[in-house]
DNA sequence: CGATCAGTCTTTTTT
DNA sequence: AGACTGATCG
């Protein structure tokens, strides 16, 4: 079941695939889209479109399936086209159950599956993630678990406020057991299956906890656990422990949905954990009709508990599984594609495959190094500008790639210094800003009056009399008579609550009543419009004229517009799900991520992401940025191999993402934690074949600035570069920037020459003066000859050749500033 | 009781 | 640098 696409937060229209896709898909089945009518046609030869290997996996009907599907293996039409062939095959769309990780990809699939089929039997498929879909059986079954059907999702901020609280009730210090860290302990608990009691009787996990110094965390597991079924709610990884509960404790449930899904598809199933993989083996225990796609190259979530065992002994999970290998990649140039290969030879243990296209070579790959992080920032836009005129690119052509969301900012700011239009995916999501979260914490007390944390959020927002010490009294009254708080409310007078305060409670609760009186009688969207009246939510940040006042009131408009849109959009989930209620709302804006209302195609920007959410996209141009060490490989995954393994596998999904284009930046210093640090180059770049590379460099900074000479003089030129110095200037008054912290970088090889000091007076020339056989000055590597210059007039690349400095390079000329010497 | 200010901590990656 | 927490003042 993908989720309608939340388009109002992005935009009117409606979904298209990504435009890569896109296209490819409209040149294979062009028939159809011209004649949307005949899809009869499609029928006969939807097999012809596939290449052998590919038809072999989708012909494949009954017994374990396994499909290894490199990158750009088109493993999405395999998928759709191998739907579409089982119910062409007799199978029932009700019979079909196919499982994502994200919403993106079940709607892609959703799409394809439609156009492949016409969109009435699609309806019928169940298609979706993980979460959403156990989500929607659970609901059909939650009273069997004893939770409410209409329990809430607590998303990750919720559940750590909970651990927090219980933390604080335990008089353990949160500097200690800091929810962060307890959280993720339960969370990977719960994806391993282990419930609290397991936890507190398990050896292994007591001694981890005891090292650790936190031997009561499985106390708190346990109180967590407590605490949410209390509440009614459900965290993320219930949503696939209590499946299995439900399907392991209830043989009677069992039965149903084994003879319900009779044929399970898994895509990404490199990234399944524990509790997935068992799941899964239990539902199609019976049938045995299981097909999984993925490729453990691109296994990058084991620290959400996937393990990549899962997809390498699939084999010998089942009897007589069919293995299938889509070795040919139809998404990028040879030379993406052997620079991918050739770093992820560097892995052990894999599935053996070769990957191999029939594309150009194309354009090699563009290894950038800047000074600083800005300067990254400024080459990447540039670098946009300059393809969008020479190559034709549009904004939607050119991805920016990051390890860590923090990365974003110094691109964000560059590409508006240039207007460029982009977009950031992931990070803070609309559904997490503060006043979106209090007007849907109404909602969801108004579903769920035992949703504690919703109820702790606005039981005085706005203000309204029930302050710091009523609450308390509350939770103290709540957890001494074992009710909810919300009954201690209901009940204010009873309870001694005296004066102003007590009539406040009361005229909360009415107004609470008064909207779940609303529920039966109105749609969602009718009683969001009166919670926002009535509280005087709206009213209150519309007067606030501050610009973040008003950027809130926008985002409150936007949340009510994208209620009224899941309210009229006509349903699509299929039958079960009994349509537009409140309750199904809120689950999906808890399971629906910021990347996935990304499906805003029509606006044509440069994209920005995580690599993590880049996973399953392709893009004509990618720059793949802060390839330094620390950052990417992450500092905190060089400690043992399969971490490093696992970044590596990252690296490799940034790379493959490219079609024809692609950059790799880093800069020699940026700021992190507010302070600048110096990092190495990626150990990755070391791991890529020469041949495919060119290198270059950007930076117009000063080399003695980064390596500590702290000298001012002779600084006579170069604009953006003396900003550039007085800042650093600033940072670090009388001190040198250089780190304390992290022992000096080993010189590198590509970098030799660092001892050149420039000739005082140092002024860089005019990039338009220069040709090939001058002989020119370099801040860095010294003096050098122009052997060869080529690329736009308004961003001409110089070859020069430097017998002190390392010998060849080519220089950016826009950055790097060269003085002539004659 | 609530608002303002200084001090602390942060950064993996996400359903 | 910025978000968040806790202490102090109106």
């Amino acid at each position: 079941m993908s989720f309608s696409p939340h388009a109002a937060l992005a935009s009117k229209s409606h979904v298209h695939c990504l435009t890569a896709s896109a296209k490819s898909i409209e040149s294979q089945f062009h028939f159809v889209l011209l004649h949307p009518h005949k899809k009869v046609v499609m029928k006969e030869n939807y097999l012809d479109e596939l290449n052998e290997r590919q038809r072999e996996a989708v012909t494949h009907i009954n017994g374990p399936l396994m499909i290894v599907a490199g990158a750009g293996s088109g493993k999405t039409k395999v998928l759709t086209t191998r739907i579409a062939h089982l119910m062409r095959n007799g199978v029932d769309a009700f019979n079909i159950l196919s499982l994502t990780f994200t919403n993106k990809a079940a709607r892609e699939m959703k799409e394809r599956v439609e156009k492949i089929l016409g969109g009435s039997e699609a309806r019928n498929l169940y298609i979706g993630t993980f979460h959403s879909v156990f989500a929607r059986l659970l609901r059909a079954e939650a009273h069997r678990l004893g939770y409410p059907n209409d329990f809430t999702i607590y998303d990750a901020d919720d559940a750590k406020s909970v651990v927090k609280t219980i933390v604080n009730e335990l008089n353990l210090d949160d500097k200690h057991y800091k929810p962060n860290f307890v959280y993720n302990r339960i969370s990977a608990a719960k994806n391993s299956l282990m419930g609290p009691e397991e936890y507190q009787l398990d050896h292994l996990v007591q001694q981890e906890d005891m090292r650790a110094n936190r031997p009561l965390i499985g106390k708190i597991y346990d109180m967590y656990a407590k605490r949410c079924f209390k509440n009614g709610a459900m965290d993320f990884d219930d949503l696939l422990f209590k499946m299995y509960v439900l399907l392991k404790s209830f043989p009677e449930v069992l039965h149903k949905y084994q003879h319900k899904f009779k044929y399970i598809m898994i895509d990404e199933y490199q990234d399944t954990n524990p509790a997935q993989y068992e799941i899964i083996k239990l539902l199609g225990a019976v049938n045995e009709n299981i097909c999984v796609v993925g490729d453990d190259a691109q296994s990058i979530y084991s620290f959400r508990g996937a393990t990549i065992q899962n997809i390498l002994q699939f084999e010998k999970d089942y009897d007589d599984v069919k293995v299938v290998k889509l070795e040919q990649n139809y998404r990028s140039t040879k030379s993406i594609l052997s620079v991918a290969n050739e770093v992820i030879a560097h892995n052990k243990g894999q599935i053996e495959k070769n990957l191999w296209t029939d594309n150009t070579e194309g354009d090699t790959i563009k290894l950038v190094r800047t000074m600083t992080d800005n300067e990254e920032g400024k080459f990447v836009a540039d670098t946009i500008a300059e393809q969008k005129l020479r190559n034709h690119y549009e904004n939607r052509d050119f991805v920016i790639l990051y390890r860590t969301n923090a990365q974003s900012r110094a691109f964000e700011e560059c590409l508006r210094r240039k207007a460029i239009p982009y977009r950031i995916f992931g990070g803070l999501s609309f559904y997490q800003r503060k006043e979106i979260k209090d007007f849907v914490a109404y909602l969801r007390v108004t579903m769920n009056t035992r949703d504690e944390e919703a109820l702790k959020r606005i039981i005085n927002y706005p203000v309204r009399g029930i302050g710091k010490t009523t609450l308390e009294k509350t939770i103290v009254l709540a957890n001494e008579h074992n009710i909810t708080m919300w009954e201690v409310l209901e009940r204010a007078r009873e309870f001694g609550f005296k004066g102003g305060t007590v009539e406040a409670i009361e005229a909360f609760v009415v107004m609470i009543k008064s909207f779940q009186a609303m529920l039966t009688t109105h749609n969602a969207y009718d009683v969001a419009v009166v919670v926002g009246k009535s509280t005087n939510i709206v009213k209150e940040l519309f007067n606030d004229k501050t610009t973040e006042g008003l950027a809130r009131y926008e985002n409150v408009q936007e949340l009510l517009n994208s209620i009224k849109e899941f309210t009229e959009t006509p349903d699509e989930e299929g039958e079960l799900l009994d349509n537009k209620t409140m309750g199904t709302y809120l689950q999906q804006i808890t399971l629906l991520t910021d990347a996935d209302q990304g499906n805003d195609e029509d606006s044509n920007v440069v994209k920005l992401m995580t690599i993590h959410a880049a996973k399953g996209l392709e893009f004509p141009v990618v720059f793949t940025v802060g390839l330094e060490e620390t950052l990417f490989p992450s500092g905190m995954s060089i400690n043992t191999r399969e971490e490093l393994e696992e970044e590596r596998r990252l690296f490799y999904v940034a790379i493959t993402r490219a079609k024809a284009r692609l950059w790799l930046t880093h800069a020699n210093s940026r700021y992190r934690f507010g302070n600048l640090v110096q990092n190495e180059p990626s150990r990755f770049l070391e791991e890529m074949p020469e041949k495919f590379i060119d290198r270059s460099y950007a930076g117009g900074g000063s080399v003695r600035n980064a390596f500590g000479s702290g000298s001012t003089s002779g600084w006579g030129g170069g604009g953006n570069m003396g900003n550039m110095f007085d800042r650093m200037q600033k940072k670090t008054p009388g001190q040198p920037v250089s780190q304390p912290s992290s022992p000096k970088p080993a010189p590198r090889p590509t970098s030799a020459a660092t001892t050149h000091v420039p000739t005082p007076g140092f002024a860089p020339d005019d990039p338009a003066e220069m040709e090939p056989g001058m002989q020119v000055e370099h801040q860095k590597f010294g003096f050098g000859t122009i052997t060869a210059m080529e690329g736009a007039p308004n961003n001409r690349i110089a070859t020069v050749v430097f017998p002190k400095g390392g010998g060849e390079k080519k220089i950016m000329l826009n950055y790097a500033k060269l003085r002539i010497v004659r």
